[in-house]
Parts: C-alpha cells; sequence; structure tokens
DNA sequence: TTAATTTGTTTAAACGTTTAAACAAATTGG
DNA sequence: CCAATTTGTTTAAACGTTTAAACAAATTAA
C-alpha cells in the first residue's frame, strides 16, 4: 500500500488549506466553518483513510498521551494486574502505557525513567527500587508529573499510593497469636525498601505486644532482587529445624510465599496441622494451595485507580502532592486455624 | 525546575550551529569536526543536561524506536510472562514496548492496533483475537511490520510465532491414555481461535487413536472472553456427576486450569487418586497444586525472543514472512500416575 | 454610503530534530 | 602560484502538525 496520508494530501484533495483541514477534524471553530467545506474534509479524510500523526501532533503541543509505567518486574502477577489496571484507567483518558521492569536495580529505574522521558511521556507511575532515592529527588526537581506505588520514601515530599503495611501485618501477625501460635516464623527481605521494612517492623511489633519475645532465628530475610536459588527453601528448612520449630511461617510477599509454597509441597509437612501459613499479597497461590490460604489483600484495583488519579491530577494542576495509604485487608483462610 | 534544554540551546551557548552540535552528539562527521569544538559541545550538553527529544527526531527519521504489544490480558501471568521477555528481547535493539489488553474482542484489538499505529510504532506484536481476521488482514496490506504471536490465522500469508498445538495436546492426552485413563474429559473454550481448536482436535485424535470413543459429555467448553461466572465449575461438576464420571480432566489452558483447580480444591476429590489432571501451560499453579501437576509446557522465552527476531526482520527487511512453530513439551508431573 | 463587523479562509511561524547542499578557509598538487 | 581538494562549519528545508494573526469578501450599522 501507498504512503500514509497527511494533513496536506488532504488539502490538495479538497481544494483548501492545510490549516482548514486541521481545524475540521479537530472540531474547531465549527461556527465559523462552511458546513459544505467542512463536510467534502471530512468525506475525504474518511476516503484516504486518514489518522493523524500523533508524532507530530506531539511535537507541537507537547502532550504525547503516554504514560510510562515502571514496575519491578512486569512478569509478576502483583504488577501485572496492577498495570491491567491502570492501563484500563489510563484508557478511560485516551492515555497509552508504556512499560519497564526495573528488576529492583536503581540503575535499571535510572535507565527506563529517562527513556520514557525522552519518549516525551506525559507522566510516570513509579514501582521505585532500592536505591531510588536520588533519581526521584532528581525527577521531583522536573517538571515531570508522577506517582509512586507500592513503595515510597518516606520524608520524600512527592505523591504516592501505598498501603498499610505495618499495621496490616500486625494485624496479621495478630490473628496468629490469637488464634494460638507461639512460634510464628516470618520469611522476608534484606533490603532498605519502606514498604517491606514496615512489613517487619509489623511483625515485630505484634509479637511483642502478644508477648512472645522475639527470636532472631524466626526471621528470614532473603534478597529482593536477583532471588537467590533456593533462598526461600533454606529459610524454610531452617525454620522447621529448629530445636524447637516454628509452628507458624509469615510470607512477606507474593514472590516468596510462592517460591516457599512449592518448595513446602516436597516436604512431608501438614498445613496447617503442623504449620500455619499467613502470606502478604493474594495470589493464584493463595486460593489453589489445598487449604485456602490466610493472606493480607492489597486493595490492587483502588491502588491503581487511585495512582492514575492523582497522576492525572498533576498532569493538569502541577504540583499537587497526593500521598495515599491504602488499607490491605486481612483475609482469614483455612491455613491459620485455632491451635488445639 | 527550567525549561527542556534543546540543541539551540546548547549550540547558542557553545557560539555554533545546531547543525553542529546535532552532528558531534550523534558522532557523526567525527573525522571532520575539530575536536576541541566537539568536546566544548559535549561538555556544555552535559552540564546543561541535555536530553534529545525524541518525538523531534522520531518526526523526522520516521522511527519511534517503540513497539506495540497486544496481548488479551496483561494480567495473564502467560501474557505477562511474555510480555516481560519482549520487554528485555526489544530492550536490546533499544525498544520500548507500549502494550494493550484486548480482551479477547476484536473490536478492541482494532482499537488498540490503531491508536499504536497513530502512536506511528515501528511494529507490532500481536495475539489476535477471535474475530481479528479482517483486522490482520487489513494490517497485511500496510507496510507495517507485524508478528502475530501465540494465535494465528491459518491461511493467512503473514508472520507468526505459535506452538504445535495439535501435536503437543495429542501427546498430553495419549500419555493419560498409557497410564490407564479411560475415561477423560477436557475443558476447552468455545472459541474459532486455532490454537484452541487444535487442541480440542489433538484430544479428539488422541482419543480415537488410543481406542477410546468420543463421549460428548466430555467434552465442556467455556467462553474465552467475558469468562462466566461458575462456567468451569459448572462443567467440572458435571464431569464428575456423569453415570460414569471421567477419571482424568485436561484443561486446555493456564485460565481454565486455574480456575479449575481453585474449585477442586473445595471438593472433596482426590487427586490423583480419584482424578487425573493434565493442563495446557505453566503456571505458579502447576508446582503449588499439591501433586505436581503433569502439563503442558509452552517454550515462552523462545516464543517472545523469536517474535521479537522475526519482527525486526521485517523492519529492517520489509515483508519477508516468517512463520514459526514452536514444540511445546509433555511435563510429568505426579497427577497422572500409572492407574492400579 | 461608508465604516465597522462578521464570515470564511489562508499565511506563516513554530515545535526540535535531521540532513543534503552550500560555503569559506586552509591545504595540497603540479 | 593557481587550481583543485580538503577541512570545518553553516544554511535551509523538511518531517506533519497546531495556532496566532492576517486577510478578502460579504454583511450590517449608522
Amino acid at each position: 500500500m501507498k504512503k500514509k496520508v497527511s494533513l496536506k494530501d488532504i488539502a490538495e484533495r479538497v481544494g483548501v488549506s492545510i490549516t482548514l483541514v486541521s481545524y475540521v477534524l479537530n472540531n474547531r471553530f465549527k461556527d465559523r466553518i462552511n458546513k459544505e467545506v467542512a463536510q467534502k474534509i471530512r468525506t475525504t479524510a474518511e476516503k484516504l483513510n486518514y489518522r493523524p500523526n500523533h508524532i507530530a501532533k506531539s511535537l507541537k503541543t507537547n502532550k504525547t498521551f503516554t504514560l510510562g509505567l515502571v514496575v519491578a518486574d512486569i512478569a509478576n502477577p502483583f504488577f501485572s494486574s496492577l498495570a491491567r489496571i491502570i492501563e484500563d484507567e489510563a484508557e478511560k483518558y485516551n492515555y497509552t502505557v508504556i512499560f519497564g521492569s526495573s528488576d529492583e536495580s536503581a540503575e535499571r529505574s535510572r535507565k527506563l525513567i529517562n527513556i520514557f522521558m525522552d519518549h516525551q511521556v506525559d507522566g510516570l507511575i513509579i514501582a521505585p527500587a532500592e536505591n531510588d532515592e536520588s533519581i526521584i529527588e532528581t525527577l521531583r526537581k522536573t517538571k515531570m508529573p508522577f506517582v509512586l506505588i507500592d513503595r515510597y520514601f518516606p520524608d520524600m515530599d512527592v505523591s504516592y499510593v501505598v498501603v498499610n503495611n505495618f499495621e496490616a501485618t500486625f494485624h496479621g501477625i495478630n490473628h496468629l497469636i490469637e488464634q494460638g501460635y507461639t512460634r510464628i516464623g516470618m520469611i522476608g527481605f534484606k533490603t532498605r525498601l519502606v514498604n517491606l521494612k514496615e512489613r517487619k517492623a509489623g511483625y515485630k511489633a505484634a509479637l511483642k505486644k502478644g508477648g512472645l519475645t522475639f527470636n532472631k532465628n524466626w526471621l528470614k530475610e532473603v534478597q529482593v532482587d536477583d532471588p537467590g536459588i533456593g533462598e526461600v527453601e533454606n529459610a524454610i528448612h531452617d525454620l522447621l529445624s529448629l530445636p524447637e520449630p516454628v509452628d507458624a511461617i509469615f510470607f512477606a510477599s507474593n514472590k516468596v510465599s510462592t517460591t516457599g509454597l512449592k518448595y513446602i509441597n516436597t516436604l512431608s509437612v501438614n498445613i496447617p496441622g503442623d504449620l500455619a501459613i499467613l502470606t502478604f499479597d493474594e495470589s493464584d497461590a493463595t486460593e489453589i494451595f489445598y487449604s485456602r490460604l490466610s493472606h493480607i489483600r492489597q486493595p490492587l484495583s483502588e491502588m491503581g485507580t487511585e495512582a492514575v488519579k492523582i497522576l492525572f491530577e498533576n498532569i493538569s494542576n502541577t504540583k499537587k502532592i497526593t500521598q495515599r495509604v491504602l488499607q490491605a485487608e486481612l483475609v482469614i483462610g483455612k491455613s491459620t486455624p485455632v491451635v488445639k
């Protein structure tokens, strides 16, 4: 097929100026423009199958109707579900989403953010990685609107949407204690990411409040990035091999819970008889693992829509900072029954 | 912070023409250009924190270094894993990916493809929906390079990367028969999508070859798009309530297997004692379901890299059509033991 | 009847790049 | 020493839009 048709082609065909064609197709000055000419322009545009060149438009208007999404890993169901919600929400504003996975690396984050800015996105939604403070800080000094999601930096004055990790975990662990568990292990992450640190803090606080003294052998921390073959497996093994093995395990995210559960499947451990399970995040695992798992459910849908909403407020109103902490909810399944 | 810096700003600062700045920063004519001037340009670019305006560049060069990815649903782990692979692969070519979910609707497919083309993407990777023939056919007549993935249209002369659905399923069902199962149910889809029809055909062919006469009560077909609340659950219920219940179920995709397994969990059916399970696609469920599931594994990584490779061949060489059928592999787990 | 206004359309510049072509100055060749 | 070449740089047009401003013709007002 032939060349792409431009306003010029239509203009020539109809015998008018490019400007007029532009006005008609953008419905501007409709009270001024001759109805018949307008109609003719419209029909030839249709006939020639005209599609506006978004790039040219963007160059002039400085709006690309594109937004950049930086997540840790789009293959992680947590982020892909979020991505889907963001996609749908963005579509309502006629926006398209370009995405990238940082793999929890600050270097990759920076690279992605730069690339997206080079592409002149109108805004960014970012799940920042561990050492992204400086990147985000530079971004803040820029006129580029953005919202952090899932993770944030406590005393940085930027928009974000996160959940109440501390309280949610606190409640979760508290639930375990109330059910009668007394040796509660946790598999978390070796990281400075606040959302994950809050989960750790919530765990410890709940133990304390429940009158259980924290035993450092109960807390296992793995790498956030590069999974580390067998790290989770070893952690579980260790927790179960203690002189007094744990009677419950709290998985701090879907990532560890998924690998963890796979491993537990290979052991002859009876859930929840021998071991109770509580996990942060919902996933297929939550329902498929043979006893329905008790878990802490993040309001994904709300997170996504809020993030987009805040971003667009930021895009139009500029520099309005909104920080939202949503409530994660404890869903009690069958993996944490009352201890007999 | 201030305005974005452009080539013009650098040019003015250094006291040279915009052209020269462009040449230097793009490393063109390096043998001609005065080393010191070049250096000065580079350092001021650095100092001003110059970032090229990709949009302006694209307008001139007609390349956006962006590609569009259309999947059924980015939240489906099958597609998000694929997306991740495509992302990584595209990055090697310095490409960014914009994505959209069609929800198996032709109308949405068309819309997404149009949007992506308006954004002047350099190419498209598309998992087409059920009635996308005409859209793809129009696309074919265009100069836009594209590759279909996962699904294709048998006698359309376009590039694609798919798997051998028929044979893979045939082998899978054959395995069940060899293990001694004689009443094998299938939960598939009510659809015209070839990849799924091939799975059905493979199922039937294997039954026939195995000397089992196909019983139409064994085959349940659900909607591909709009899941239909309880459809899968009812199907399973029916299969197990037959006068002679099935002794094995083949799930035709991760989508049905995930919901199916969740439901089976709520029943008092013993897997694999009462019921063997075979599923197409790998997912967390495959390993987490308490007996490791036998399944048919699609070579996701190969699919993604091949698709990108073919797309880029198409982008540079133009109109070279490549059709790749990759081999899906039967992974024998513990859900399909020999019948005693 | 002429000035002011309205109507319908065009001109021209701009957005930030790329790139072919032009050009002046310096260098080389014969 | 002059012509030809090389070196280093600039001019100008272009990509496909948008948009302020200009404009000519028709209409209205006084």
